[in-house]
RNA sequence: GAACUCGUGGCCAAACUGGAUUAAGGUACCUGCCUGAUACGCAGGUGAUUGCAGGUUCGAGUCCUGCCGGGUUCACCA
């Protein structure tokens, strides 16, 4: 007869998730979970799109880990829950990488290799590791659509991209600016905002600074101080800015270096930084080049800095000259005293306060042509000065790898030294802004761009946020709050290769200029150039037939304007995470195809990533949303943590703490590797990943839930032949079976409760405490009799359709956490195809019932009381006792205690419980204030009512039991009524006594000989079971015992011969004389002889 | 430098809007148990002035201020 219930030998997580893999791709589980949801309201999940260019790490495993649990959860819920997978796939990041393979830089492009080819290395590329990722989504149990994913470079998706920029343009949202942006020489491309905030950008680097003397018009020694700490931009200085309410001074002193007298001004806070203090006599020949600060003769005057606005000063360093009148004092409000001079240096070519006061106030760059006659400012694009500056033409202004005996900075500081032009050279240590990729320093440079003004729409971005449910809420408030708050346009150009190409083309003159929304508008405009002779024919047909709207193809395409004139592309690329910013409509090739499937998915209930995206994905959604929706891109949003090593490090690949997630879910399962997860901390905190935490959760919990099936469940119920038939109402049920099934209803309650709110961690918490404490420490421990005794009967019955319930109504439970495992529970059982298909368990009010979980609890308090003095007391629980008494406080609790004290009996092993009331003068009692409700009324009084609690009475206790209320004299007066006050009883005076709160028991401990010899009864039943299983006895097999004559026993064998044989299924227990076979066996150090056989 | 966030026994962590006793529970550690479901198990026990210093309150792990430390994010830093 085949078995009901599988049983299996050993747990292995590993092999197990391999099966159910199997089953599920046999089953096609997947998407059955999806189609058998057909017609019920969708719950609509967006696919943050990973990069498929980088390995996979531990740290996706816990984002898609949580992607994944709401899914499901949702589904078994009864909503269908459709989820697209992508692949974001241009970028920096792709281009770096095929750079350093190919061993080319960005200049090479174009010229060593063609734009084609590279860009087709680059599509090659991007994909490289998708296997692995498909793998890890697989393996990790992560269900989502990856035979139909969106993928970012693909022509479609392109187009509904383009047609998001037309909207946007359509709109007014799309401009051409010029700005002072962080621009990296060395990648050669500017860099967002989103780069710059990599972490590990800012590093802390030496710099040399200078603090220059800018000489006032028309005087003999007058100098502003200027300080900077990046020399290499003075030969670009065209104005110094002050603070217009800043006092400054105007100081006569020398020169450190040269000795010369000067008049230097700066501001007055800024004085005894750089002077040490007045010396009238002060000679010339007294100021070192070392000492700093140097002493000063006198303040000649003390200015406001909005007296000084407008001073002009002569040319610092003039190689070139600017086209407009400049060298003038000007005011800007974000000076300060708290560094330099109170004076700033202004170079409006590399600065971005420095761009934005000097056109305030009409201050011109300094710029120069080049060889197209370009305006370009006084360093290139490589980072090195232009040949104007004679002095230093061609050479880098900062560390670009290149090898030199001193930096442009010292070599110009030493030039300002002998011009007597440097008030004070140092080096200087601070946090300068580096590439992320490069690693070399960011320049801040002039450079055209595109933008999207995101500004225009600042306000409806913040009242949209304000409705999105963000887990943890400080995120949404906080970081993203304040990033909203302080929102600037949104740089989109890039100057790259690889990406989506600006589709706008503009005239030379900029006079004209179209945005392209869709390929076949461009292929009606192409058609117009091929008209006006622009273009050939055949490249329109070529390009049309195999549409790729990436570069090259698209930059060779010409069109025509109104006016006749060519329109040629802008020659920039997006950021990539406008790409992913717009998938919720890219993804369906909106709104050239699936207009309804965009709506019914717009916008998301849910998305999850880590915090990192905080101002990547999740801004850009949004940012996307409102502005062409006016609608927010997802209404719940889970920002997890990091994922730190176990000592809280970073994981890096360089320090070697990585945790690889293959090897993880190979060796402990991906259900283990989850449920910690998860489990551990909520997924905001950063999680300290520690491999040991991973294998508690296996062995503790899963080993636990494994053993309560497979151990105990199929173990007997496929000796009893149970099944599932007709419900037994949980009323006709045993106290124990109610209590177990009160406190499944409770724990279903807690997991939807808390799911619903977006918080995995409490559900995942309770489900584990359920399992591990409740259904296997007690309810099952409890329910061994009725199991393996007996035949079976209505009783039996009922308690296998509990324990059936209870581990059903778990794997459904655990069904978004442990995938796995809970589909095999869950087939095993029997209970369905698949778990995954099955809905969310229902409530069943009815059946909780409070006042019962409450006094099962007491029972267990009670008994590990009781448990804890026989310890104590080293009196073993085989041993029998006589009785335990329980001070019982008021009615409730006895009550509630007359329904279970059978049960504690039954597991402290005494004959008897018996109460000790309230009457009973042997309990010593103690009232206890109630602050909640006292705290209030009392105010202050309440320190003087411990002390007066403290000296009443046991007889005052008893009136206060009796009449319900107790006149206490405090400074005033005060009647406290039963209900402010609790009475507890601590003390038993000579009992062996345990206290806990509000419990208090005592065990007798004497022993009669009938309890010595049924406790040495019960040794020997143990002694028995012990060998049977050693000899390998099926549970059910029925034995014949000899036992040979011994005086410590013999008694014992006889008054309870009918006790041991019942307990070991002995049809026959015979006293010998002696055997020459059998076993020994030993109780309290006396020896024996015993010979069991199976009938 | 600024903002946000966190800081509870060796480690991981709970404590609802400030409230009741000894600040849960787990792990580790110590002790005792192979008790017929589990030794990857069971039972019992040791271990914390809740980072430090103040404050508000009858009452603070919880609120406020300052400091120290971790993390994240931001910054045009001249």
């Amino acid at each position: 007869m085949s078995k009901q219930y599988p049983e299996y030998k050993h747990l292995s997580l590993p092999e197990l998730e391999k099966e159910v893999l199997k089953f599920w791709d046999a089953h096609d589980t997947f998407a059955k979970s999806v189609s058998t949801r057909e017609g019920k309201p969708s719950f609509t999940f967006y696919e943050g799109p990973p990069s498929a260019n980088g390995k996979p790490g531990i740290h996706h495993v816990i984002s898609r880990a949580i992607k994944d649990i709401f899914c499901r959860y949702k589904t078994l819920q009864g909503f269908q829950v459709k989820r697209k997978g992508g692949w974001d796939t241009h970028g920096l990041p792709v281009e770096l990488q095929v750079e350093k393979a190919m061993g080319i830089t960005k200049a090479d492009i174009g010229t060593k290799i063609s734009i084609k080819d590279y860009n087709a290395a680059c599509k090659e590329d991007v994909l490289k590791y998708k296997h692995l990722w498909d793998d890890i989504t697989r393996k990790m149990g992560y269900w989502v659509d990856l035979d139909d994913p969106y993928i970012t470079f693909e022509s479609n998706y392109i187009e509904s991209v383009w047609n998001l920029l037309r909207r946007l343009w359509d709109k007014g949202y799309l401009y051409k600016g010029f700005t002072i942006q962080p621009y990296s020489p060395a990648a050669g491309t500017g860099l967002s905002s989103h780069e710059l905030n990599q972490p590990g950008t800012y590093q802390e680097i030496k710099d040399t600074s200078a603090i220059a003397q800018f000489k006032v018009k028309g005087t003999e020694n007058e100098y502003f101080l200027a300080w900077t700490t990046t020399p290499w931009t003075l030969p670009s200085n065209t104005a110094l800015t002050v603070g217009k309410n800043i006092t400054y001074v105007k100081v006569r002193t020398f020169n450190r270096y040269t000795q010369q007298p000067a008049i230097v001004i700066l501001a007055k806070d800024r004085l005894a930084k750089y002077f040490s203090e007045q010396k009238v006599d002060l000679q010339p020949e007294e100021v070192k080049p070392g000492s700093k600060p140097i002493p000063y003769i006198e303040i000649v005057a003390e200015v406001k800095g909005s007296e000084l606005a407008g001073m002009e000063y002569d040319q610092l360093m003039p190689y070139v000259q600017p086209d407009k009148p400049a060298f003038r004092v000007i005011i800007g409000d974000f000076v300060t005293t708290e560094d330099g001079t109170g004076i700033v240096h202004t170079a409006p070519t590399f600065g971005a306060d420095d761009f934005k006061v000097a056109q305030q106030n009409d201050i011109p760059p300094i710029m120069v042509e080049d060889e197209e006659g370009n305006p370009i400012p006084l360093v290139d694009k490589r980072g090195r000065f232009v040949k104007e500056v004679t002095d230093f033409a061609g050479r880098y202004v900062k560390d670009y790898g290149q090898e030199e005996e001193r930096s442009v900075d010292e070599d110009i500081s030493i030039m300002l030294k002998k011009a007597d032009r440097a008030f004070l050279i140092e080096k200087y240590v601070h946090s300068y802004p580096h590439c992320w990729r490069t690693d070399k320093p960011v320049l801040y440079y002039p450079l055209d761009s595109w933008f999207v003004k995101t500004t225009a729409v600042k306000d409806r971005l913040i009242e949209l946020n304000n409705t999105i449910n963000w887990k943890p809420a400080s995120t949404g408030s906080g970081r993203f709050g304040n990033w909203l708050e302080n929102l600037v346009d949104w740089n989109l150009s890039r100057s790259r290769y690889w990406g989506i190409p600006l589709p706008v083309w503009r005239t030379e003159d900029g006079s004209e200029s179209i945005c392209i929304g869709s390929v076949e508008e461009l292929s009606g405009e192409m058609d117009k150039a091929v008209a006006a002779g622009l273009m050939e024919a055949d490249f329109v047909k070529n390009f049309l037939e195999d549409v790729d709207l990436h570069k090259p193809g698209v930059d060779d395409i010409v069109l025509v304007s109104k006016n006749g004139q060519p329109m040629h592309r802008e020659p920039d690329l997006i950021d990539v995470w406008f790409d992913s910013g717009s998938m919720p409509f890219a993804q369906w090739h909106y709104p050239f195809e699936n207009q309804e499937t965009f709506k019914a998915n717009f916008p998301a209930d849910f998305i999850a990533e880590g915090v990192d995206q905080t101002r990547g994905w999740f801004f850009t959604l949004h940012a996307i949303a409102v502005m062409l929706e006016d609608s927010v891109a997802y209404k719940n949003v889970i920002a997890n943590g990091l994922i730190q090593d176990k000592n809280g490090n970073k994981m890096s690949k360089r320090i070697g703490n990585v945790v690889d997630p293959f090897e993880m879910i190979e060796e402990n399962g991906a259900d283990a590797v989850r449920w910690y997860m998860l489990g551990n901390t909520s997924p905001w905190e950063n999680l300290r990943f520690n491999p040991a935490g991973v294998q508690e959760v296996k062995r503790k919990y899963f080993g636990t839930l494994y053993n309560t099936y497979n151990g105990f469940f199929a173990t007997y119920a496929n000796i009893d032949g149970f099944t599932y038939g007709e419900r037994i109402p949980v009323s006709e049920r045993r106290e124990l079976d109610q209590w177990i099934i009160s406190v499944l209803n409770s724990l279903v309650k807690t997991v939807q409760t808390s799911m619903d709110d977006y918080e995995a961690t409490p559900a995942i918490r309770a489900i584990d405490y359920f399992v591990n404490e409740q259904l296997s420490n007690w309810y099952v421990r409890l329910s061994r009799r009725i199991f393996w005794k007996g035949e079976m009967n209505q009783e039996k019955e009922a308690a296998y359709q509990t324990l059936y319930e209870c581990l059903r109504t778990v794997a459904v439970l655990m069904s978004p956490f442990a995938p796995f495992f809970s589909d095999r529970l869950y087939r095993d059982l029997g209970a369905g195809e698949s778990v995954h298909l099955a809905n969310f368990p229902e409530i069943n009010a009815d059946e909780i019932d409070l006042s019962l979980e409450e006094r099962m609890e007491m029972a267990q308090r009670l008994t590990s009381m009781i448990l804890s003095i026989r310890k104590k007391e080293k009196l073993k629980v085989r041993q029998p006792l006589q009785k335990a008494m329980v001070a019982v406080l008021g009615k409730d609790m006895h009550e509630q205690l007359d329904r279970v004290q059978a049960i504690i009996a039954a597991e402290v092993n005494v004959k008897d419980i018996t109460y000790i009331t309230g009457d009973n003068a042997v309990l010593v009692k103690k009232v206890k204030p109630n602050f909640r409700l006292l705290g209030p009324k009392l105010g202050k009084l309440i320190k003087e009512l411990g002390p007066a609690l403290a000296k009443l009475t046991q007889a005052e206790i008893r009136q206060l039991e009796a009449e319900g209320e107790l006149q206490v004299q405090l400074s005033e007066p005060i009647t406290l009524t039963s209900n402010e006050l609790e009475v507890v009883s601590e003390d038993i005076p000579g009992w062996a006594v345990a206290s806990d709160g509000k419990y208090t028991v005592a065990l007798d401990l004497s022993l009669t000989e009938d309890l010595k010899q049924e406790g040495i009864a019960r040794e020997l039943v143990n002694r028995i079971q012990n060998l049977r299983k050693d000899k390998g006895f099926d549970v059910t097999d029925k034995i014949e015992i000899q036992l040979v004559k011994n005086e410590a026993w013999d008694e014992a064998v006889e008054s309870f011969s009918q006790y041991i044989q019942q307990e070991t299924l002995a049809q026959n227990l015979a006293v010998v004389e002696g055997i020459p076979y059998g076993d020994a066996i030993e109780i309290e150090n006396v020896q024996g002889t015993i010979a069991l056989a199976k009938v």
